[in-house]
DNA sequence: TGTACAATCTCTAGCGACTAGAGGTTCAAG
DNA sequence: CTTGAACCTCTAGTCGCTAGAGATTGTACA
């Protein structure tokens, strides 16, 4: 039973040279090849592309998806571990919504004070040349 | 009233190679040079780069924040493209936050049925593995 | 005027997590 | 045995900066 790497990438939804990538990174270990220098793959690296597409589903950052994955190799060892990746994923994520939630307010505020005149008369562009003008404080956000 | 590179940099609170950078793509004029070939800047390009920095802290790309400079520089133009500049900024902003509410209960979750012991019967672990044991679809997440 | 040193200069490379493309090789079906 | 899809490696590009090396310039003080 063993896997091309486009059978993989159709099996478990991640794109080719995203595999590669993986590979290149240590995250999948190298596989097998043919003759011909082809990559095949087995079951295990099935399991473990999952747990990585997953977590990255999830936004878990690569760096925490190599700690997850060793953690998950040591299962006697207690789960903390895991718990505190969790945790600070889930605090990143409640910073990132809590500024996304203002942000969206100031946007919103934009749109409804446009009077839809010329530029000259425009809020949106004179919120922008002056912070002062804004409803909100707000800080950076990507 | 000349400034020099740093000079601007304070006074906008933009970091100095950041300013360098736009420059090199052209959101920022490249501005006259002493004989010595250093940057000196006057009040236009204090306001330029204060609208940049402000459009950059609400999230715009730098392609948008591009559209609406050379908007602001026609006063006389009717202002529906800053409109539609924003709405699909805002539109996107929504996309996000709703993307990142899901993921912040499938995280809580995760953490909620942890019951603490070894990584063997670690849920996070678990979910993480499959799948089918998440509580929500989930699209990607970056 | 001399000197020290902070500030500036250009250039290249790195970040994270891929993605795209060129140009060549291998596999598998018919 | 031929065809062509799938695979290979390698490099470079994405976005919006940020960091560093190594050289030059500006300026405050003696």
């Amino acid at each position: 039973m063993d896997l091309s790497i486009g059978d993989l990438s159709r099996r478990v939804a991640v794109k080719l040279p995203t595999i590669r990538y993986y590979e290149q990174i240590g995250l999948l270990p190298a596989p097998p090849r043919t003759e011909g220098r082809q990559r095949r793959y087995g079951p295990e690296d099935v399991s473990r592309l999952r747990f990585i597409r997953h977590a990255r589903d999830l936004g878990f950052e690569v760096e925490a998806i190599r700690e997850l994955l060793s953690l998950s190799a040591r299962p006697d060892q207690p789960c903390e571990p895991a718990d505190e990746i969790v945790l600070r994923h889930l605090q990143s994520v409640e910073r990132r919504l809590a500024q996304l939630t203002l942000l969206r307010s100031e946007l919103r505020h934009m749109l409804e004070d446009c009077r839809h005149g010329p530029v000259r008369e425009c809020r949106i562009i004179q919120v922008l040349a002056n912070h002062d003008e804004c409803r909100y404080e707000h800080g950076k956000v990507g």
